[in-house]
RNA sequence: UCCUCAGUAGCUCAAUGGCAGAGCAUCCGGCUGUUAACCGGAGGGUUGUAGGUUCGAGUCCUACCUGAGGAGCCA
């Protein structure tokens, strides 16, 4: 092979050139004396042509024997045609397989559809179909935009324990670890560490895994999953709001951007992506009673919903469906909130906290709140809420010396990608999903 | 933890209580422009597991296992 290796996504620029491509067979049909067989190389498809009478019967036989997902490195000139899925065909002049797949035992993907169950189980030969790996592309490149957004404003990234010896918010179910015999826990949220760490460097940022053991069977969650959390010292609820409206308009429009092609490969309606930008709507918690009550009345909504409660799922769902943009809910009442969340001094009753309603159903893909600010207010809360108020000593000092208003908010990186994507489920924004029920491969 | 649904060929699915079937995949043959190619042929089965009803169970009943969707909780 002397020609130069050339990319897929870029076949374009070797036009009239022989070149080299490495990857696999993603599909081959033939018809006659022709062979079409469709290589891949992890950045996109190009078809090739095989004509019996153009090469020798050795190479001619080795394409048409050549099985699904057979590793191959092979030799052709590109060459531009209108009947190419591409616009570019290969005129291949001499093959290498690597390694066949044996006929014995074919390549179980097809090109057919599959089962839920069965692609789960074959998530590591899942995630090489085109439409997978453009998932993966758009989920990289979100997770990009994301540190961007924040390293230009100035933010530092620090990055939280993920092992830690008690839980941040005592509400959901933890992974525990054997730690030195000693009980630690996976972490459920960076969010107290990076408080101190704001108090340090003022604005500052984590991105991590966080972990938890919820026995959750929805299109919404899994049992580790990644998130995204500003804090920042000084900074108000207003401050969040504003701040997450500007991360996810950032976030949309760098896919619009750089992977539009990856969008349509998802069959994503970028349309509906087309309108996100500042500024979202906001809506008090009052007011989302207001029309939760109404959906009620018109019958959209089964249950009727009471002041005082969280919002369930199907309230996410009938909110956001009112609006394009993303909706921020803000002001909940205090008692369906974290301990840590500030008092709105207006309303003591309520929390200064949001939450962010992705449009088209995806529900809550931000949580965020101002934190509270006075030592003897939050000894009462860890109090109120059973939690031990020893593991709690290092995050009562940062109340202690120099304690100012701040804020901050986490992301669910796995929710947006599934937004933005516009998928059916979470499972299919991550390499290898850790749900109930699912731990291999 | 609760509710609903589903387990039949490697995959996707059929089969009124009466002989276990099709498409795809694999193999063989045909076709010089195929687009999840097409056409002809071949091989491929402990119907999730264990019991029960029946002359006879993939089908009906009971329990269990596995998975999916939803609720609660959350990002």
């Amino acid at each position: 092979m002397s020609s130069p290796i050339a990319t897929i996504s870029r076949i374009g620029e070797h036009e009239g050139q022989s070149v080299t491509v490495r990857g696999w067979l993603y599909n081959l049909r033939e018809s006659g004396k022709l062979l079409f067989p469709i290589f891949r190389d992890g950045t996109g498809l190009i078809q090739g042509v095989v004509a019996k009478n153009a090469v020798s019967p050795e190479v001619f036989d080795a394409v048409k024997t050549l099985t699904q997902e057979s590793s191959v490195i092979v030799e052709g000139k590109v060459r531009a045609d209108k009947r190419a899925p591409g616009g570019y065909e290969l005129d291949v002049s001499s093959v290498q397989v690597l390694q066949k797949v044996p006929d014995s035992d074919p390549y179980p993907i097809s090109l057919k559809e599959h089962g839920v169950d069965f692609l789960m189980e074959h998530r590591h030969l899942w995630v090489r179909t085109p439409r997978q790996a453009a998932i993966l592309r758009v989920r990289a490149e979100i997770i990009r935009a994301a540190r961007d957004f924040f390293d230009e404003r100035g933010f530092t990234l620090t990055d939280p324990p993920i092992l830690t010896p008690a839980a941040c918010e005592g509400t959901t179910t933890l992974f525990p670890v054997d730690y030195f015999e000693e009980q630690a826990y996976l972490t459920q949220s960076g969010q107290l560490y990076i408080e101190a760490t704001a108090m340090a460097l003022g604005k500052v940022y984590s991105f991590g895994p966080t972990f938890r053991a919820e026995k959750s069977k929805t299109r919404r969650h899994l049992t580790e999953f990644w998130m995204v959390e500003p804090e920042v010292a000084y900074a108000t609820l207003d401050d969040m709001m504003e701040l997450a409206e500007g991360l996810l308009s950032f976030l949309v429009k760098r896919c619009l951007d750089r992977r539009r092609n990856d969008l349509q490969i998802i069959g994503r309606d970028v349309a509906k992506l087309e309108k996100i930008e500042p500024p979202f709507p906001r809506i008090s918690y009052d007011d989302a009673v207001k029309m939760l009550q109404e959906g009620h009345q018109t019958g959209a909504l089964e249950t009727k919903f009471e002041w005082g409660g969280d919002l369930g799922s199907p309230d996410e769902t009938y909110l956001s469906s009112k609006f394009e943009k993303p909706v921020m809910v803000h002001r909940y009442p205090a008692s369906v909130k974290a301990f840590y969340m500030e008092p709105d001094p207006q309303r003591p009753d309520l929390a200064l906290c949001v939450d962010v309603l992705a449009p088209e159903g995806y529900g809550e893909i931000i949580g965020g709140s101002q934190r509270m600010a006075s030592y003897d207010l939050l000894v009462q809360r860890i109090h109120e809420h059973n939690l031990p108020e020893e593991a709690f000593k290092w995050y009562l000092d940062l109340r202690k010396y120099g304690s100012v208003p701040h804020a901050g908010f986490g992301m669910g990186i796995e929710r947006a990608v599934a937004w933005i994507c516009g998928l059916e489920h979470v499972r299919e924004t991550i390499p290898f999903p850790r749900m109930l029920h699912r731990l291999y491969p």
